[in-house]
RNA sequence: GUGGGUAUAGCGUAGCUGGUUAACGCGUCAGUUUGUGGCACUGAAGACCGUCGGUUCGAAUCCGACUAUCCACCCCA
């Protein structure tokens, strides 16, 4: 029988590599949480339209990379991302008439049907924040700095802050008209991806690597002259309130965002240290999306970050997020009525909040000192005639060798508590 | 969707000028005389050499296709 084996594009995120997500995950929580934003979980799948509309029909995102299911007569897309569903269950379940701004966060997976490489797969996870409501720069800056101080605090090193405004759809549309025009001219010149850029994108052409486009890109427009005023002073707040911060940034006006729901301020923070897929976290403003969604005119924000990429990106640099969870005590007993006395020892430990195994292979002491030495137990208790007899046991220290008399009772928790604490204390 | 690299036990590798029982390290399991782990030693299990097809008397070794995987483009987190 061949063995089957896990889609394209997807991970299997095993039992050794477990705690570091969950000490990951409980980071994120925790720094949300300061920041007074609040769990939401969406649905995994929403009607396909909500993608459509949200994240845009000519996004690349849409056009090819959805996964869309249909089961029964129904139809469903697989989230490509958090934002659209996040909003449409704000609007849903009318959070915006509840205290302004609205501010959620999510850990979640979304899907993308793309050739996987490092840092990018077709299930990846995500965590994001959206902020609804303000209109204000300052908004910008908060979820920035959130963002800002995940990184930090995580022990991330190396990454860049780009930030960009990509203006509103007035001033946006001038602009790109401008580009249209500059670039014209130069048309027969470009690469092939960059031709068809010029009718769907054209700020894309300033970001490609060609180096004949990128000659021909060298003195076009930027998106920056062509701010109209409201956006133009949203973007000099927003600088400023991160100068105030000590946040620090680089304008880099190539960041476009390849979700058309943006407008203004757009960011990204980048680092060169796993391979070309280095965005790690990118966000921005949204002003127009809630309205398209169906709801009342509402400027929001928010920003995702890739937790794989994040991983990624502290095994490169050596940082380590937690170690993986030990037994705390191994019973080993010889004999049937040990055996006995070990599995309700264990039991009792477990009913505490102790962590303890015994023997489950029938093994000799010896094999068992050997197992309780691999998964790396801290204490092992031995009992055998004599222990029973005496309702007394060593508690061995797996690390020192010291042993301690310990009661095999109800007493037992009581005692093991002590041990452990005055063990904790030695090693600080 | 496009391009390039790789594909041998759970993991990491050797073998690849084709020749008969596919090797090594780590890991796993058992044991090293009767009640104690980390070292060492002994032994065992575990691979139809990614799949299918071709060349050949004979292929893990050569060729092709497919699949998977990695990297890059594209795109994004």
């Amino acid at each position: 029988m061949a063995l089957l084996k896990r889609p394209n594009g997807t991970e299997d995120i095993l039992p050794g590599a477990s705690s570091d997500w969950q000490t990951l995950e409980k980071f994120l929580r925790d720094t949300a949480d300061t920041f007074g934003f609040s769990e939401i979980r969406v649905p995994t799948f929403e009607q396909t339209e909500l993608f459509s509309r949200g994240v845009g029909e000519t996004t690349d995102v849409v056009q090819k990379e959805m996964y869309t299911v249909s089961a029964r007569e129904s139809t469903f897309t697989l989230r490509p991302e958090g934002t659209a569903g996040t909003i449409r269950a704000i609007l849903q379940n009318g959070l915006l008439n509840e205290a302004l701004p609205q501010r959620v966060y999510y850990i979640l997976s979304c899907f993308r049907h793309e050739r996987p490489q490092a840092g990018r797969l077709r299930e990846f996870h995500q965590f994001g924040v959206e902020m609804a409501g303000s209109a204000s720069p300052a908004a910008d800056a908060e979820v920035i700095s959130l963002a800002k101080q995940i990184l930090d605090q995580v022990g991330v090193e190396n990454i860049e802050l780009h930030i960009n405004s990509i203006g509103c759809p007035v001033c946006r549309k001038k602009y790109h008209e401008a580009l249209k025009a500059y670039f014209a001219p130069h048309r027969e010149e470009l690469c092939e991806t960059c031709q068809e850029r010029l009718e769907k994108n054209p700020m894309r052409l300033l970001d490609c690597k060609s180096p004949i486009c990128k000659e021909i890109g060298k003195d076009a427009p930027e998106i920056l002259d062509y701010l109209c005023e409201d956006c133009s002073t949203h973007f000099a707040q927003l600088k400023k309130n991160l100068d105030l911060l000590d946040i620090s940034y680089s304008v880099d006006p190539r960041i476009v965002r390849g979700l058309d729901y943006y407008t203004k301020t757009v960011f990204e923070f980048v680092t060169t240290s796993i391979g070309a897929q280095g965005t790690v976290c990118g966000g921005g403003r949204y002003d127009g999306l809630i309205e398209q969604l169906g709801g009342p005119s509402t400027p929001a924000l928010g920003f995702g970050m890739g937790l794989e990429r994040l991983l990624l990106v502290l095994r490169n640099q050596g940082v380590t997020l937690g170690e993986p969870k030990r037994v705390d005590v191994y019973f080993a007993p010889m004999g049937d009525a040990a055996a006995d006395k070990a599995l309700q020892l264990t039991a009792m430990l477990r009913r505490e909040g102790i962590s303890a195994q015994t023997d489950v292979m029938g093994r000799s002491l010896r094999a068992q000192m050997k197992y309780a030495d691999k998964i790396g137990a801290r204490f092992t208790v031995v009992i055998g005639d004599n222990e029973l007899a005496e309702n007394q046991a060593k508690l061995k220290n797996m690390q020192s060798g010291e042993q301690i008399s310990v009661p095999l009772d109800a007493a037992f928790a009581e005692r093991f508590s002590d041990i452990e604490i005055a063990d904790r204390l030695a090693k600080e």
